[in-house]
DNA sequence: TCCTGAAATGTTATCGATAACATCACTATA
DNA sequence: TATAGTGATGTTATCGATAACATTTCAGGA
């Protein structure tokens, strides 16, 4: 094969050229081969081979309108969550030939708004987002009204037609702190994130409504809002500790994985056993680290699951099957239930030693 | 503000009529304020808004041939190494106006293949990718040859000349081996990702170099090469447990972080007490493992920085700084060191207990 | 032998934005 | 007062692929 100096981008016309045939028919050889004679579909295939064409997807984007493309946006992929979330995804639209773009907003609306003016200049077809927040929504109405779809994955926005993957974080915030609760605990404080971010005020519901079925007084003190971050979690931690003995609290519920980090460093740090001294239990697992030791109790989340549902919804937006009756399906909305894996951070194993991860159906 | 039907998308054209002037106008309101009459700007910013106009890039990109986009090829985001890595793609892409494209390759050459076909169709800019192994080649060939730049993350490959960040996997391995060796270890095993893989040959050549320095003979039975994945540690774990008592290793150096995993989770399930039977050490940190326990010994790489500088790179490929002599500037390489992170899982600190994790300087 | 029509291929217009060039109005200068 | 020149704006062509329509060719039937 011989080898070309491709200075410029080949185009179809220069494959055209080459074969003697109009752009016209090499179009057709690369969408419907069955319309072009034989001899000359071979002589277009050597010419595209010799020349080394790929179609410039632009033109033909430009023109249909569709780009094959789909958007993520969380706030950030480092989070194992968000990752697993983001493994799903491109999974799925790579099976689809779809491209997905990602992007991180750090919890931040202003960057959402930045990366969504983007990406409609892009023309995504679609986009895949868990929203920082309420403040999110101006942004999501804009998309409703450009008829550009998206879902909502792990986080809802009241009133915000759309597709919607969230987990049960109140029911998930419940049991969790009814495990905490059964193991005889009554000071369980609550370190949470951003009350803006949808999860993080159904957990402090979830956990509220434990209590209060369990006639225990929330106290103000044990609950600390902050942010979805490792230092917010140290912060928290340190606060607590910081309380009067009788008023510390025994359990800390931790909103999420990256606080509960920031909490066993600190408490760590300060010499403070767990779960001897100090219970600790979490939203979502980390993986890697549960692997590697199994320690930390959790309400674990499908999270790759969040991310094939959430492009399957999306993808079927995209080309709504032929015998749907027309009119736009309505939105789902999924709620993919969470499970308690208990391991010993909350003390519920201290009998048993050695023992594989019990998982409690929830 | 009025809010308009939009079923097709908004056009420069519709801006341009309701504005009362030409598209170009419109257009240079957009690129060259300065050059249209106040009065005129006005009216067309005020178009814009109404009709909630977002210019669409996908032409400007088909007339230019820029697309400001890169992509990025891992084998796995899943893995927290690239997932970092392509955290810092992405926050030097978003601050330079580009757009990142994700795909994960699964070690595959062909999955690699399919995915760069379809890139070089959507036009992207530049590539940066962690390559499968040495079948990558003809592929980096042909982006040599069409002349989009790109950059090898973690991975070089022989002979292939473009930027490259790597890390030092021949000075890495052997330095952890000889902490190993430095603890009394003498059957040391290697639990290898695929030989196709450069980093993997590196880390079993600095494997080597630091048991040959040290007058150990390598064993063919304490080196298994598998690939980097959980479930290729668990097979290697279990293959060494297998062996004669005599022979089985009393320390084992995983090249990667997911094959420890796999290793630790079959020597706990056989009830192999690490490190006092066996010592694990590994190529790789997973962070937040460490921070929720600093139990694993590694040799940590700055994966983020990985990100960042291969993104810089790329960049200054598709923007040379104009004081460059008109010449593309020679390939570059840049290896960074990894460190030494001792913690508990080799034995070193048997006798510290509730300590920081040390670092060593490297 | 002429005609119909399907198969094969070509021509033109289009997607949306903008570079390059053209036009127009009006001011400053000789 | 005629004119060069500048600022503001418009027209046309272009990027690459392809839909829609046009043309050509040839086989088979009347």
């Amino acid at each position: 094969m011989q080898m070309e100096e491709s200075p410029a981008a080949v185009t179809i016309q220069d494959v055209a050229a080459r074969a003697g045939v109009s752009a016209m028919t090499v179009s057709r050889v690369l969408n419907q081969p069955a319309r072009v004679a034989p001899a000359t579909r071979q002589r277009v295939e050597q010419a595209i081979r010799e020349l080394g064409f790929v179609p410039n997807a632009l033109a033909r984007q430009l023109l249909h309108g569709r780009t094959h493309t789909l958007a993520l946006l969380v706030s950030d992929i480092g989070n194992p969550f968000f990752t697993q979330i983001a493994r799903g995804v491109e999974d799925v639209a790579q099976r689809n030939g779809y491209t997905v773009i990602f992007g991180n907003s750090d919890e931040s609306v202003e960057k959402e708004r930045q990366y969504l003016h983007a990406l409609l200049g892009r023309r995504i077809d679609g986009l895949l987002i868990a929203p920082a927040g309420n403040g999110s929504r101006p942004m999501l109405d804009l998309l409703i009204q450009r008829g550009t779809p998206f879902v909502l994955l792990d986080r809802a926005i009241d009133g915000v037609q759309a597709d919607v993957v969230i987990g049960d974080n109140v029911g998930g915030a419940r049991k969790l702190t009814e495990h905490l609760i059964g193991l005889g605990q009554r000071r369980i404080a609550l370190v949470n994130g951003d009350p803006e971010v949808p999860t993080a005020r159904d957990r402090r519901r979830g956990y509220l409504d434990a209590l209060r079925e369990h006639g225990i007084e929330p106290r103000a003190e044990l609950i600390i809002d902050g942010v979805y971050r490792r230092d917010s979690g140290e912060r928290a931690a340190r606060q607590l500790l910081a309380l009067p003995p009788d008023s510390r609290p025994t359990a800390i519920f931790a909103a999420n994985n990256f606080l509960a980090v920031g909490v066993i460093e600190t408490l760590r740090a300060a010499q403070v056993s767990i779960p001897r001294d100090i219970a600790v239990a979490c939203f979502d697992d980390i993986e890697m680290a549960a692997a590697l030791d199994p320690f930390l109790t959790v309400m674990a989340q499908p999270a790759r699951t969040f991310g094939t549902i959430g492009a399957q919804f999306l993808l079927e937006r995209l080309d709504p099957s032929p015998n749907a009756s027309g009119r736009p399906a309505p939105p789902r909305r999924v709620v993919l239930p969470p499970e308690l894996i208990v391991r010993v951070s909350c003390g519920a194993q201290l009998a048993i030693s050695n023992s594989q991860p019990v998982t409690l159906n929830s």
